[in-house]
DNA sequence: ATTAGCACTCGAAAGGGAAGAGTGCTAACA
DNA sequence: TGTTAGCACTCTTCCCTTTCGAGTGCTAAT
């Protein structure tokens, strides 16, 4: 019960917590005194600590874990929140992305913490469409479409050695022969299975089938979005410009986030300050949860704040928005 | 003399300089107090500023504008620069964004400030193949591809009253009328020119136009990039988390930072705190150059910092970066 | 098991020099 | 008339001390 209390309070206060003021709190009837025996015991077992020799207590990392996993209530999210989130879902076009663009900022304004989320996963989706669309003599455009309605295009000059109609037959016999399958066996197949058919048809297929893989995988697809990394600057625990540009320096490196919010079991996951082993993030806590279509994982949607969150709204409000998200790309 | 040596000075130290740090410089012979008189005149005059009333001097506003303005030396720029600037250039592919983006990271890095970038006019370019790909019975994804290589996407549901043939002949109309017209005028131009022709061709006209519109232009086009924005907390002036949010605020309202930097005028443009008009922008300067497309402007390049920006190398670094984009694209 | 009492600790805030960088002004000098 | 030495004065920064109060741990009593 005194961890509990202690807990919420400072997740309010953001203060250490004394004796005296538990024991003013309802539902306690026990005098400071009592309360100190009983914080010096919680100390001892590692889930309070103190700031200094006379101050009150903060929680522990420990004490969190204990917290999240044992304490966490049931929130009741307020009308207004359920009514933002609800917005999200409320769009005149399936659009996936726009529908991604949008969770992550309303999550990150009803929490003010920073929230990044996942986009579905490009590779796993199956191609629908390539295309060449030639801008000129030496340049041209190449679009591929998924099953899902990505989009992924990119210019690129075309070699002297290849000719504009070359390439069309390329994409014509690429569309044949590998509609519906997975994006991410196309690199693989495109070399193995073709090269001998596309021989009699064409010169150079090697060349034009390096052009056409760096036209179409050199880039990174863009499905990584962030909202709300200057809600950081509100939280008291960094008002100190050292800690923010090391924690910004942490969150801009797109590749490591996504890492950390790739290898993710189905469901809700909580890491508290040293869980995430990333130096930088000592002080952290990160929450991510996974959305789906139809029981598939497509991607993830996490929050970054403080460790001394506001857990149990936040799980709330994730768990909400993750569901949505899983039913409306289901729905669709 | 005295004023360039003291604007020198402080944009590398940030601290206000006295009459004895300048009467020690180079190519200076007077005593300090010969150059205290000075200073009070140039304070006079408002070129000069002094933190409290026994403190060294600092520019003002109008100090830094004369320098701009007057005595702005070429910088010469070094060899491990002009190297990282031109690595931006050597592409095996045609791809303008790729090369935006790339700029706008490099001139970050370069500077440490925060640079920011106005990709090309995607509503100037022209119509080179509109597309409506099907994905289900109910959903398509259309895509809008331009002479200049850009291409839109959408995803969006087709509504019951409109059939999936309908949507295509209506696509392969518009691009056989409207091959090559700007992509500005697509929208009034579909509207007014075609309505009668595709009467007889298709029921429910106008909820198709509606539909088809909605999907390609509903969205913001994403010709926006932005780098380096945690170099701002490097710099010795923002090391308030009050400032830092207040300036963050400002550099997130994307429309507001568009609007700010596509109202320019050919070539480089310089504002200086409060000249920018905007207040949260008081301690800061702009500096924005236009890059083109045979000589017909294409978007802006821009740097943002602290006032005590080191001008010469930064223009000297901007002008060559968007000269050389002018140079590469018009190659193109 | 609980509590009152009390000595003790520590941080935050306020106050007070001392040091030092810098100024403006005056008077002297070339 | 432009330049400079000298000097009193101003203001910030740093450090030390004091005071205040919130909070603790421990002991003894209930």
């Amino acid at each position: 019960m005194i961890l509990q209390v202690i807990i919420d309070e400072f997740i309010q206060s953001a203060q250490p917590i004394g004796s005296r003021a538990i024991s003013k709190k309802e539902g306690i009837s026990y005098s400071p005194a009592t309360i100190r025996n009983e914080m010096a015991d919680l100390e001892e077992l590692g889930y309070l600590e103190k700031t200094h020799s006379s101050s009150g207590r903060i929680p522990s990392e420990k004490g969190y874990r204990f917290y999240v996993d044992h304490m966490l209530l049931p929130f009741h999210l307020s009308e207004k929140d359920q009514k933002l989130i609800s917005a999200v879902f409320d769009y005149e076009y399936v659009d996936f992305e726009q529908v991604v663009q949008k969770s992550v900022e309303v999550l990150s304004d009803l929490t003010n913490y920073t929230s990044i989320i996942l986009g579905p996963e490009v590779f796993e989706a199956r191609l629908k469409q390539l295309q060449i669309i030639q801008l000129s003599k030496t340049s041209a455009v190449a679009i591929l479409v998924t099953n899902k309605g990505h989009v992924e295009h990119r210019s690129f000059t075309i070699p002297a050695e290849i000719s504009g109609s070359d390439l069309e037959k390329l994409v014509n016999i690429l569309n044949e022969k590998f509609y519906n399958i997975p994006i991410i066996q196309l690199h693989s197949r495109m070399q193995v299975e073709i090269g001998n058919i596309l021989n009699s048809y064409i010169t150079n297929v090697n060349l034009a089938l390096k052009y056409l893989h760096g036209a179409l995988f050199s880039q990174q697809p863009d499905n990584y979005y962030m909202s709300g990394m200057t809600n950081m600057l509100l939280q008291p625990e960094f008002n100190d410009v050292e800690k923010v540009h090391s924690i910004y320096s942490i969150i801009e490196k797109e590749d490591l986030m996504i890492n950390l919010l790739r290898a993710t079991e189905q469901g809700l996951k909580i890491s508290i300050g040293q869980e995430n082993k990333i130096d930088e993030m000592q002080d952290l806590s990160l929450i991510k949860a996974t959305y789906s279509l139809s029981g598939e994982q497509l991607g993830t949607i996490a929050l970054l704040g403080p460790k001394r969150m506001d857990y149990s709204r936040v799980v709330s409000l994730i768990n909400l928005l993750s569901n949505q998200m899983s039913k409306t790309f289901t729905d669709w």
